[in-house]
DNA sequence: TTATAGTTTAGAATCATTACAATCTAATAT
DNA sequence: ATATTAGATTGTAATGATTCTAAACTATAA
């Protein structure tokens, strides 16, 4: 082995999940880089197979996703659609939505302000505010 | 038939949308009410068949959900999760969604700002922003 | 080194959505 | 009115994403 997974074996470690090689083929793909990424549960299962030149199963791409999004190392998307996006990116940040590639492109929290919020519902907690911004090309037509 | 329906007849037939009884029963139950209505399609599908007290295929609840859709009479909602949810408060408005039930209520658009938004990439033209207000209980726990 | 609790895996099961082909019906022309 | 036809409805099959399951495997602790 030459990469470093020092760093990722504490990281798991410390949040009670066993340092397996398939982890660390996600953490290597998903948190191995300086831009934050997007992507879909078959996307990222690509990913892994090309970095690591071996087959990993479908149900751990999900299992380890979600365990990495319940620990709070992902995020999970709010998008139209029947696909799931995650983002490498988990603190609270917002989207523009390309709706003639699908592509989504984070904005910055400090770049967006959102000013005069409702109050909760009675009982209720704010727990997160999400912009979504929806962008198409001048001539799209958004009716099919 | 007790009922008038000539003022649905009239908009979609200016809609280029026939006026059959499933669409009909359909406008009924979605736009006969002073609320705003959520729904996903399986529970829209219940309420038809409650309220004609007949049985309306799956397939043309589908058809007709997306008709009225692309016709701009119901909005998509974006929201996590695999479920698709539909408003039939078609203006750019957003939502409190509630966590602990699933429910989502509205915000009148006029009762949020976003200010200071970046500008749309190169080439590309805002359509929409949707905010979405996360809530919960205050002793609820995010993380599974 | 062994025991065990956690993890991975392939495949089955489930759920939402779309596709399809046959039947039916609203609108139009005769 | 009637026949024609383009559009709509329907049940079912197909697809696609996600979850479930039970057996095999492995990291960790004793």
């Amino acid at each position: 082995m030459i990469n470093d997974f020092t760093h990722y074996i504490d990281r798991l470690r410390s949040s009670g999940l066993r340092p397996t090689k398939q982890r660390l083929a996600l953490c290597k793909v998903l948190f191995d880089r300086k831009e934050t990424f997007h992507f879909t549960i078959d996307n990222l299962k690509k990913k892994i197979e090309k970095s690591t030149k071996s087959k990993i199963s479908l149900a751990t791409v999900y299992n380890t996703v979600h365990a990495f999004k319940n620990k709070g190392y992902l995020k999970e998307i709010s998008l139209q659609g029947n696909k799931t996006f995650f983002d490498t990116n988990s603190k609270s940040h917002h989207h523009f939505y390309d709706q003639d590639t699908g592509d989504l492109i984070d904005i910055k929290n400090e770049d967006i302000n959102v000013s005069k919020l409702p109050s909760a519902p009675k009982g209720k907690k704010i727990k997160d505010i999400e912009v979504t911004v929806s962008v198409a090309n001048s001539n799209h037509n958004q009716k099919k």
